[in-house]
DNA sequence: CCGTGTTTTTGAATCGTTTCATGAACGGAT
DNA sequence: ATCCGTTCATGAAACGATTCAAAAACACGG
């Protein structure tokens, strides 16, 4: 019934419950044929070993937590699909919280994970609002690295990629194909990465006398998307190509448009970001700007090792790695 | 340094332990004077509960966890979403764990998770094999429900689809569309809904004459229907239609076949299964068998919850749900 | 001021591991 | 026999919260 614990392992086994835990810790210091003894039981018992006293012990937990917007985005499935490898071959264990985008229930998870005094966390922060609850954790001896966001002034470590560049590279496609009026969908402006994004496709535009409408959108999924681009086509001279702020967005407008009997690209080219997997298979190929998704994760999950492993005199980095553009149907000049 | 304990608390309040976890557990047991004491001296040492002695006393964990086949693929991140609120509303918090449809995974994350001694387990097991590791857990009075699984003869409870069915509405389909050659693309088929799947469709074919080719895969994968239909396209006399056993699957299917210039639907059909979101975006709306993604994971936690409460004289419940094809372009019949 | 009843607070026991200083057992060298 | 060095095994002391019987504090009528 109750549970079974080391106490009646090692009455079984007629030995102490010292041995026994030496037994699962460190096999090598135990006699051969206590040992088998001792494993007999475990086995005739169906003994679990019990995590949480284990932890209490220890102190902290073998758990790294990825903290992300979506996990319906395969963006950040692929970041985390980055970052299990090497956690699992250092002993830990990942668990990702959803954050759904929404500052409470991020909030709600980071206590949480604090009470589970997880080993470290990677996060992807909704905004800025909740910089000081992150930095109470890490105030509290759990690293934290900050995931597709620059650090700026906050004391952490953090991998990102250079949105505002991103943003750039986005609009300047798009002016070299010739378009003279471009709209930006994505949304809320507070998440950080969207503000750049648009960001940098606002600065192309203005150097190059191009028209920008943004449409901002209270999420950044598949409906957003869609919604944004009912808006777009009501308005009288309407763009000839959309900026998303990313690919799921970019595959609602697609879908949008087609609804609507609009040809893409001929008569609306749309650029994506992220260059998730789907996008290359859409119904018009989009083009998009692409992430290092999977290395964003390995080398986020391999700082926050390096900063447990050097402890006390860490000194925080900053890794930014380069996006790139990838051209396909949705902005092509013929047919 | 060291973290704050209760003891500290209650040094700085001047009152004792005891008082202090009441002042977290049940506040109104407290005179008002005190509690304010206490709260004070938390907010001032910044103190935070120690999630691990408090499960190491209550003896489970709030967790419920829900260990799926592949946390990039959309539909199960639709059951995930369809039974958060429950399990959330219930005071519980979820944690995913992927096995990425590999048993040794799956079993690694089953041992962890006993150790842990969550409160209940929603699974989709990645085949049989796991059974016995499964019924153990449930020996061990951590609740289990199978999902997107019939429990068949195992001692759990159950929510799933009729796949066989699922199987079935997906070749009548194409036969009425007059398909006389049908692929099938999928695998492992030691997956049983893929098995199932297959099933529901050999029977259609064989009781209406209808030629039927397997290729079987790896895995449930965009990937894999990448590859499956390099294949297909080599062998004479190819198929007219494929059938998909889930649309990411199908996805890479309809890749496969464009870029090597097949016309979908004109020169091959498809079908998908799962009808996620990105089926009606595809670059040909794919047709579908739906499932009732959200449904699945809200009634399977609602099992779950049942049986904890339950408690000794629970009877076990297998709830079924019934598929539906959502016909779109990638099986029509003009154009 | 005493008994009685109610509201608060206390402190020790408990959960199941891990750790570590001690001690026991044994073999071999003297 | 005695002493010493290994190799193994022991058992008590943490870890930090919760629980609960019992004590303390207080209120109030007589």
């Amino acid at each position: 019934m109750t549970t079974t614990s080391m106490k009646d392992v090692a009455r079984a086994a007629g030995v102490s419950v010292g041995t026994v835990s030496n037994v699962l810790n460190r096999p090598e210091a135990v006699a051969e044929e206590t040992r088998a003894r001792v494993l007999a039981a475990i086995a005739d018992l169906g003994y679990v070993r019990n995590d949480s006293a284990r932890q209490l012990r220890a102190g902290r937990s073998r758990t790294v937590a990825i903290v992300v917007l979506d996990v319906a985005n395969p963006f950040f499935t692929d970041v985390v699909r980055g970052a299990e490898p090497l956690v699992e071959s250092a002993g830990g264990v990942v668990t990702v919280c959803d954050s759904g985008e929404d500052v409470r229930r991020e909030r709600r998870h980071l206590e949480l994970l604090e009470e589970q005094r997880v080993l470290g966390l990677l996060i992807t922060p909704v905004d800025d609002s909740s910089a000081s609850w992150i930095e109470r954790l890490s105030g509290h001896d759990i690293p934290v690295v900050l995931v597709d966001r620059g650090a700026g002034r906050h004391p952490h470590c953090s991998v990102a990629v250079d949105d505002v560049h991103g943003g750039r590279l986005a609009a300047q496609h798009l002016v070299e194909r010739g378009h003279r009026k471009i709209a930006f969908i994505g949304g809320p402006s507070s998440i950080p990465q969207v503000a750049d994004r648009l960001g940098g496709c606002r600065e192309v535009c203005e150097e190059s006398g191009v028209e920008l409408e943004v449409f901002t959108t209270p999420g950044l999924n598949f409906q957003a998307g869609r919604e944004a681009i009912e808006l777009m086509l009501g308005s009288e001279d309407r763009p000839t190509a959309v900026f998303c702020a990313n690919d799921l967005v970019a595959l609602g407008a697609l879908q949008g448009l087609t609804m609507h009997g609009v040809k893409v690209p001929q008569e609306c080219a749309i650029v994506g970001y992220d260059d998730i997997d789907f996008a290359a298979a859409a119904a018009v190929p989009l083009s998009s700007v692409r992430q290092p998704r999977a290395q964003l994760g390995r080398t986020a999950a391999q700082l926050l090792f390096d900063e447990i492993a050097e402890g006390g005199d860490h000194t925080h980095r900053n890794v930014v790695f380069q996006p790139e553009l990838i051209a396909r149907a949705s902005t092509a000049l013929e047919l």
